[in-house]
DNA sequence: AAGCCGATCAACCGCAATGTT
DNA sequence: CAACATTGCGGTTGATCGGCT
């Protein structure tokens, strides 16, 4: 079917909205309501588009709208429910009081979404990167320390388990790793669940233990043996398609249907500690 | 001081879904 | 039921600002 055009383009102002024009639509609105767009720039006398004046209302006049910076409490929402919806940002913004559709989306872009690739997780996915990092030079730099002991311990608090031992498999043959089990032997005792078998890059569940420094850290090296019996290409994809930039930084369509129920669980404790109500998300990821 | 560059976010665009006649 | 109108949504753009050289 054929689609008119959203407003008559001549006569019709575009771009940043003045103060006379707000007042004009927030004067309008508190008398008429916000109902039938088309016809209210021009019963407002505002040269504007009505779609250009729906979104200046729901996007920054509407009168609930919480500005201001996004609390921790807010953004561990949004990453729980974007890791369950994807980009469903108004069904989203339906479970943030205050704040827009457009202003998660912004947020999710420009620090969220980035944030979550520098520390290694796939913002599409929500499980860890294991093809975003050089990881043979990572792990030479750790084991180049002369404490690799105390090196170590810091960095797993930092790093994804399945990182490092993804690292241990891609060390040159001439760059022996030191038993793990000798270096954690007493925390061996403390766990003896089985440890992770699988670090699938194809394996949408989050790795819940990733920036979570109170989970199995003796999983980062778990026995050599069990090691072995895989390699690179077991856990890694086809380098054309893992390190495909444009896929890391963009957003492609998602499909929720992709994670379970329990993909929801395990993300939610992606960031599942204690947390003081002082610090934001920014300075919370800016500390690592 | 000037120019460059990256980050941010308000606003726009196009399409899909839904409602109305 | 088709045609059209309206609203909602997600992706993208571009103006602006601050930091850096």
């Amino acid at each position: 079917m054929g689609r008119l055009p959203c407003c008559d383009k001549n006569g019709v102002k575009k771009g940043p909205w003045t103060p006379e024009e707000d007042q004009k639509l927030i004067d309008y609105i508190r008398v008429h309501g916000p109902s039938n767009w088309r016809i209210l720039p021009k019963n407002a006398g505002l040269q504007r588009c009505g779609k250009s004046c729906r979104l200046r209302w729901t996007n920054y006049l509407r009168p609930d709208i919480k500005r201001g910076r996004f609390s921790f409490e807010e953004e561990e929402t949004i990453i729980q429910l974007h890791s369950v919806m994807g980009n469903k940002w108004s069904a989203i913004a339906a479970r943030l009081p205050g704040r827009t559709d457009n202003e998660i989306k912004n947020h999710w872009n420009t620090h969220i979404r980035k944030r979550l690739v520098r520390s290694g997780i796939d913002p599409v996915t929500h499980s860890p990167r294991l093809d975003l990092l050089d990881l043979s030079s990572l792990l030479a730099a750790i084991l180049n320390q002369p404490n690799f002991s105390s090196v170590a311990t810091h960095a797993s608090s930092l790093l994804n388990p399945d990182v490092l031992r993804l690292a241990s498999l891609l060390l040159p043959p001439q760059q022996p790793l030191p038993n793990p089990n000798t270096l954690y032997a007493s925390n061996l005792d403390q766990n003896l669940q089985t440890p992770n078998t699988s670090v699938s890059s194809q394996d949408t569940q989050p790795q819940a233990e990733c920036t979570t420094p109170t989970t199995d850290e003796t999983s980062y090296f778990e026995p050599v043996n069990a090691r072995l019996e895989v390699g690179p290409s077991d856990v890694l994809p086809p380098l054309s398609e893992s390190l495909d930039l444009d896929s890391l930084m963009s957003t492609p369509n998602y499909s929720p249907q992709q994670n379970n129920i329990e993909a929801e669980a395990n993300s939610s404790s992606l960031f599942d500690f204690g947390f003081p109500d002082n610090i934001t998300f920014d300075d919370f990821m800016g500390l690592l």
